[in-house]
DNA sequence: AGCACGCCGACT
DNA sequence: GTCGGCGTGCTC
């Protein structure tokens, strides 16, 4: 009975995303196991292709001519099945392809490493004690799934997330489990490599992360699948090997980079989820506020929330106004006076960025709603709120001229830099960002997201925009917000005073407790009775051009009039954005797949390398 | 993606 | 009568 291989190519194209069938030659069916890269001939030409074996059988196939796979080109599996169904399952529920991913999940391939990886060691970690536990570990015990906010002033006396996360994990392998981390960006990755490396950990962790060198990947990928070890990186890291998965953790599940920028759009806390229901693996998401997707596992009880107590600073809220109130003048003069350090939060440009009259420096409003006003990407005045590009009317002390409030340059930022000769000023930001400061009296000015840690902690913390922040008028400026300030706070000393800038009603009440999950839960209620995501989702199709966009349109006329999905309105009119429900995307997912595979074929735009369509299932930004 | 097949217009 | 344009479709 002829050995017959089904062979997948990590390539975005429909047309190959199934599995081809080879003839294994006689002389490697010994060699030969699932997840092996292969040289099979394929295509008119005959061409060499590199394919992942993804089974085996020795059922007879009924096709008569099949080819023979050429040559191995791997030592060992680079793919487990695990990997594969999450490929899978991440595909259909993203209208994605499984080879797509394939290539997120398997490296570059390099020989020298596979020479490197047959002669290495195996290390072995004496583990001198038994392992120190902690409330997580224990809670997981009865609570596989988890929703855990850490302490949040708990980074100054170690029992901060990393060292949450590293603990966990180290339980983990002392069980003869691997663990995977998931991360945001590299901050978070540098302390939590920070926590692991404190405890002489390097041995048994394999980082996953495209900063990495390809060969330097490819070691790690091979120790990953092999042996059971502490795995983490970025969001890519979400496909990457780990054997005997029991523990997967990830932080801050709300921060905008666990989002896949490129098809199919991905999110590691989605990703994660499905990977922990087929790998049967505890899982743990973590942060400093909640996302409202977390509130809503909350609800429906997938997740179970554990709420770490712990020291929190004192908060005060201050009236909207581009100068400090006196007592606010007050605790930052002293904080400077006595050598400790300030943190300044102001929004960038993309977060809240507004004009200011120059002469009184009132915020020039839109003369339709008094929303405020900016320059558009286009270089026109625009009302943030109603859209509307007016010519801009005099500022009501009859002034015309103004000055764009831009990064770095917010009024109170200005205001302090100069009201403090002798504090050290510093600038941290997304291009520009700084890490670890010795202390002292700082100034430290910086946009959300790119707060450097200070040695002791933050005195003061000054969340300067954000009144402005909360008003930016997209969907999750509020939970985004939320995540900022509470990133932002955590930075700060047990004793020190936190000021928010311009809150009011509910949520002057709610941050005056810092209770970020109770705000986050006020959000998601409301979008609740707005029937808006997370209570829904939304998946937009872009089209290339006019022409495309109208095919799709009319081939999807009949579900438009199902009531399945409703049609929502936005800015792009290449862009179909469809609001549906989390028990319909399956079915839409492979019905948008299907519909815009169709067209793409009869396309007149249609260029090489670019696709006519662009399904993202969960749009963030459409509205 | 490649690559070949195939069915219409311009050329020795 | 043949050469070649790239639209359409397949690759185990």
């Amino acid at each position: 009975m002829p050995l017959v291989a089904k062979i997948r190519f990590s390539s975005p194209l429909p047309q190959l995303d199934k599995e081809f069938d080879y003839l294994v030659p006689n002389r490697l069916a010994a060699v030969l196991d699932f997840g092996f890269l292969v040289q099979v001939p394929f295509g008119l030409g005959g061409k060499e292709k590199t394919g992942v074996l993804c089974g085996l059988t020795d059922v007879s196939s009924e096709r008569e001519k099949l080819l023979s796979i050429t040559s191995v080109s791997s030592i060992t599996s680079v793919l487990s099945r695990e990997q594969l169904a999450l490929c899978h399952s991440v595909a259909a529920r993203q209208a994605g392809t499984t080879g797509e991913l394939l290539s997120t999940a398997i490296p570059k391939r390099y020989t020298r490493i596979e020479k490197e990886f047959r002669s290495s060691d195996s290390f072995s970690l004496e583990l001198s004690d038994k392992p120190a536990t902690s409330t997580l570990i224990e809670h997981l015990q009865t609570h596989p799934r988890t929703y855990f906010m850490p302490e949040l002033l708990g980074n100054l006396s170690g029992s901060g997330w990393p060292s949450e996360f590293v603990l966990a994990a180290l339980h983990e392998f002392s069980a003869g489990r691997s663990s995977l981390v998931v991360l945001p960006d590299f901050a978070e990755l540098a302390r939590f490599e920070e926590a692991l490396f404190s405890l002489g950990l390097q041995g048994i962790s394999y980082r996953h992360a495209s900063s990495d060198t390809g060969s330097q990947r490819h070691l790690n990928h091979l120790y990953a699948s092999t042996k059971i070890g502490i795995n983490y990186g970025l969001r890519s890291a979400s496909f990457a090997p780990a054997k005997d998965l029991g523990l997967i953790l990830l932080w801050d599940d709300g921060d905008e980079s666990h989002i896949e920028q490129s098809a199919p759009y991905w999110h590691s806390r989605e990703v994660l989820l499905q990977r922990a229901e087929l790998e049967k693996a505890k899982f743990v998401i973590a942060s400093h506020a909640p996302s409202t997707e977390v509130v809503r596992l909350i609800e429906i009880d997938h997740l179970v929330p554990l709420k770490a107590s712990g020291p929190k600073p004192q908060s005060t809220v201050t009236e909207l106004n581009d100068r400090l109130d006196a007592t606010s003048f007050a605790l930052i003069s002293n904080a400077i006076k006595s050598g400790n350090s300030v943190l300044v939060q102001i929004a960038t440009a993309g977060w809240a960025s507004s004009l200011l009259c120059v002469s009184c420096r009132e915020i020039r409003v839109c003369s339709v709603c008094s929303s405020s006003i900016w320059i558009d990407p286009s270089g026109l005045f625009r009302c943030r709120s109603c859209k509307t590009n007016t010519a801009l009317p005099p500022c009501s002390c009859g002034k015309t001229a103004t000055r764009p409030t831009v990064l770095g340059s917010s009024a109170i930022a200005q205001q302090l830099e100069r009201s403090f000769p002798e504090a050290t000023v510093l600038h941290s930001n997304g291009e520009n960002r700084l890490t670890n400061l010795a202390g002292g009296s700082l100034l430290v000015v910086s946009t959300p997201g790119a707060e450097p840690r200070v040695e002791g902690g933050y005195s003061v913390v000054l969340i300067a925009d954000a009144a402005r922040m909360v008003g930016a008028p997209r969907l999750r400026a509020l939970e985004q917000s939320l995540g900022k300030w509470a990133n932002a706070v955590s930075l700060a000393r047990p004793n020190a005073t936190v000021i928010f800038v311009g809150l009011r009603d509910s949520l002057e009440a709610k941050m005056l407790e810092f209770d970020f999950y109770g705000a986050v839960k006020d959000d998601f209620t409301d979008r609740v009775e707005l029937a808006l995501p997370p209570q829904t989702r939304i998946a937009s199709v872009t089209s290339t051009n006019t022409e495309d966009h109208q095919n799709l349109i009319m081939e999807l006329a009949s579900l438009l009039e199902s009531g399945k999905t409703r049609e929502l309105k936005v800015d792009n009119p290449n862009t179909l954005a469809l609001d549906y429900s989390y028990s319909y995307g399956l079915e839409l997912a492979e019905l948008l797949s299907a519909t815009t595979l169709k067209l793409t074929k009869t396309s007149k735009a249609k260029k090489p390398g670019e696709r006519v369509y662009r399904i993202n299932m969960d749009d963030s930004k459409v509205i």
